[in-house]
DNA sequence: GGCCGGGGCATTTTT
DNA sequence: TGCCCCGGCC
């Protein structure tokens, strides 16, 4: 247990080692940040410290997954999974249910995505009668978010000058009243938006000191990851729980910090010695990703900010080859000349394709780079689509999920009304919404007892309302003693939805259909799961708040197929690859124009492009174009000032047009089209429906074709095989007839106790 | 309810 | 230039 220890090097070591009070980590790109973060679990744990005491945050699911999977790795599966460890959101989400009382909530509470908020959004400022080319929604959300995050909920809004003053200025007056509708919105159906999720926790914790005092004992030591994005409303909570232990450890890298349009903000973590006296610092810098040109140009960069925790980043890997830069007449040319360096570093290498990844600053850029990548036969995916739970098969099925657990859900209501179409249009759903937000109750309310609420609808669509309720409350009435994936094979059936979407023929049915099938595979995995895993009943609703914080994008699923990849620099945050392409540095583009006339905006824009340099291993090319095909016109571009903050040592001028074949740089080219390769929907992976640590990699274990074992043959020291955990030792089993369970450490998923009569093991020879 | 066309628009998006 | 949203029409 204590040999891991060896594996760090020492800067690495004493930010494990130290406990005594608050702590700083900044981790430099590429510095074994996350093995610092799950050594350090590792290492509290070894000290005596209960997985129960320990709280472990971070931004995306993936993160906490693939920190988990790391843990188990070292202290076995059954004490990892008692660690609380996930997002923020997940985590107060959690905590949030079981004080909900507290703050007028009902711990079934429906989680608002995005979408469900906007078209809350949307509905009241057309209910209010207000210009939505003046209010823009976008505009009215992200001002409403902003102030969540900074903790200004509704009532204070209208009192803070500054805000009131602002949208003055801006001639929105009446966000403020948006805000309090919007809000008041939520709690007549039981929501809390994603910010709301952070922003009632500071409320519980403001006002309700005992359930502060509680969690603050029972989280003995609180770790953070990526600091630098968080934004007020989880630095305050964090702050709340660690004031009096002081037991914290925050991890980050202030060069790293580009999401601040989402509310991040970096002075957290350049405060933060300030926030927490006696705090310790500790500096991860050396890099293990990248040669050291790479490292030392990102680095020539990096200094030109001003606003910064100063650091030493080196690599102790080969110098390597220099940066390229591309410099092209259009962005037309760009595309293929990057296609085929691409294809002449592949031949020069001998690496795949998955070695590769083009990192560009808006997702526009995307469209020439396929279409050279299509023209020249290189296989590609591009991330940024929608993830799996945005497309409307999958939130319509979640919709009746979440009605059927929370019948005052208004978003989720609005949404499976009349889908499949039951005759009730939007005239209707208007005047039930109307009755609702004047009666000040829920919809479903209003629908429960429609004279009540004076609502006016003729005898045929009375009867179509009240069938639709009883429908409802059918699944209501089920709800708690059926098991998810029972209620939900019935849910699907009885709506008709399962029927819909089998009959549509087309490419895109099949692929709904598809959809529909994977998310009730998935369903019906998570129960599996449960139930071997020894729990009793599993709830539809157990399902659903699983679910509804599953938000982010499908990682490839197949890591088999070789593939580029094309993303975002903002989505390649945490990744590496060998070669690394940037693409667009061209000004106005990246620096974005918004950008341009602040300091702090453009200081983001450059760690934004540090970022996307580090990803880089062994090579980095960037380009640029002199002009580009913007808003519908050729523009002319001048290359990005950006690139004359990276040293010219480590950094060689490509003439790039060069070296390609003549006929890549015109349109009507003599190069003979190759057949199309495939169409980006069609790369997209089968998504994972449910991606816990334990059901992630399922897909790399050989289903296998041994029977299942007999009861009698599971004995301590047999080798056994499971379709998800792969291969494994029995180490004990307990008889207790119906209930046995056996523990076996598996090969790659450390040790798991698993109820028998449900998991399917097999003895191997 | 679904399809078509005009007008407005156009960063980044962990939850 | 292309996408998305809305409104009008069948």
């Amino acid at each position: 247990m204590t040999d891991y220890l060896e594996q760090l090097n020492d800067s690495q070591r004493e930010a494990v080692e130290y406990c005594d009070g608050p702590e700083l980590v900044i981790a430099g790109a590429g510095s074994g940040k996350t093995r610092v973060l799950t050594y350090k679990i590792a290492y509290l744990l070894n000290q005596g410290i209960k997985p129960w005491n320990i709280l472990a945050l971070t931004f995306t699911n993936k993160a906490a997954r693939e920190m988990k999977e790391r843990i188990a790795l070292i202290t076995g599966d059954a004490v990892a999974r008692q660690l609380w460890m996930g997002t923020f959101h997940s985590i107060f989400a959690r905590i949030l249910r079981v004080e909900a009382e507290h703050i007028g909530f009902p711990s079934n509470f429906t989680i608002y995505d995005a979408t469900d908020s906007k078209n809350l959004l949307k509905g009241i400022i057309k209910e209010m009668q207000l210009d939505d080319k003046t209010y823009r929604l976008g505009m009215v959300q992200s001002r409403i978010s902003r102030a969540k995050n900074a903790l200004i909920t509704h009532t204070l809004y209208g009192q803070n000058k500054e805000l009131v003053e602002s949208d003055m200025n801006a001639k929105v007056p009446l966000i403020r009243d948006i805000y309090a509708r919007y809000q008041n919105r939520c709690l007549q159906a039981g929501a809390m938006d994603f910010d709301d999720l952070l922003l009632q926790t500071n409320i519980l914790f403001r006002d309700h000191p005992s359930v502060l005092e509680k969690y603050s004992q029972r989280f003995q030591y609180v770790l953070v990851d990526e600091y630098q994005d968080t934004n007020f409303a989880q630095h305050l909570i964090v702050r709340k729980l660690c004031e009096t232990s002081g037991r914290i450890c925050v991890v980050g890298d202030d060069a790293q910090s580009i999401y601040s349009f989402r509310g991040a903000n970096i002075d957290n973590i350049l405060q933060f010695r300030n926030q927490y006296p006696g705090c310790r610092i500790f500096k991860l810098e050396r890099n293990y990703r990248s040669t050291q040109n790479i490292v030392n140009a990102a680095n020539s960069l990096i200094n030109k900010n001003k606003e910064q925790i100063p650091k030493n980043v080196y690599s102790e890997k080969e110098a390597g080859s220099k940066l390229r830069l591309l410099s092209l007449y259009s962005d037309y040319e760009e595309a293929y000349a990057v296609a085929s360096m691409l294809l002449r570093m592949r031949m020069a290498q001998s690496c795949r394709y998955g070695d590769f990844a083009i990192l560009y600053r808006t997702n526009a850029q995307s469209r020439l780079l396929e279409e050279a990548f299509r023209k020249r036969g290189i296989p590609y995916k591009i991330y940024g689509g929608l993830s799996f739970y945005q497309r409307k098969e999958i939130k319509d099925v979640i919709a009746y999920f979440r009605l059927i657990v929370n019948p005052h859900d208004e978003e989720a209501f609005k949404r499976v009304i009349n889908y499949p179409a039951r005759g009730i249009g939007e005239t209707t759903v208007g005047k039930l919404i109307s009755a609702a937000v004047s009666a000040g109750t829920s919809l479903w309310h209003v629908l429960e007892a429609p004279l009540e609420y004076a609502v006016q609808v003729n005898a045929g669509t009375a009867r179509k309302l009240s069938s639709f309720r009883v429908l409802m409350e059918h699944f209501v009435s089920l709800r708690d003693s059926m098991d998810a994936d029972e209620l939900a094979g019935l849910v699907i059936k009885e709506t008709g939805l399962l029927q819909l979407l089998a009959q549509d023929r087309s490419t895109e049915g099949l692929g709904k259909y598809e959809n529909l099938q994977e998310l009730m595979k998935g369903i019906a995995e998570f129960c599996q799961l449960r139930r071997e895993e020894g729990s009793g009943q599993i709830h539809l609703s157990d399902f659903l708040s699983e679910v509804s914080l599953l938000t982010d994008q499908d990682d490839s699923g197949d890591d088999a197929a070789d593939k580029v990849t094309l993303m975002t620099v903002h989505a390649a945050k945490g990744l590496e690859f060998p070669n690394v392409f940037v693409v667009g540095l061209e000004e106005e583009l990246f620096p974005s124009t918004m950008a341009k006339d602040s300091l702090r905006a453009i200081e983001e824009e450059r760690r934004l492009f540090y970022v996307a340099i580090t990803r880089a291993e062994e090579n980095c090319v960037l380009s640029y174009a002199k002009s580009r095909f913007r808003n519908g016109q050729s523009q002319p571009c001048s290359p990005s000032r950006f690139l004359r903050d990276i040293d010219l040592r480590y950094l060689e001028v490509d003439n790039g047009g060069q070296s390609l074949p003549a006929g890549s740089l015109r349109k009507n080219g003599s190069e003979p089209s190759r057949p199309v390769f495939s169409s980006p929907l069609q790369q997209q992976a089968a998504p994972r429906v449910l991606r816990r640590m334990d059901t992630v990699k399922r897909e790399t274990v050989a289903p296998s074709s041994v029977p299942p074992a007999a009861l009698g043959e599971l004995k301590p020291g047999v080798r056994v095989r499971h379709d998800r955990f792969g291969e494994g030792k029995v180490l004990s089993v307990s008889e207790e007839g119906n209930n046995a369970k056996a523990t076996v450490a598996f090969d790659n998923f450390g040790q798991k106790q698993l109820l028998l009569k449900y998991a399917k093991l097999k003895v191997l020879d």
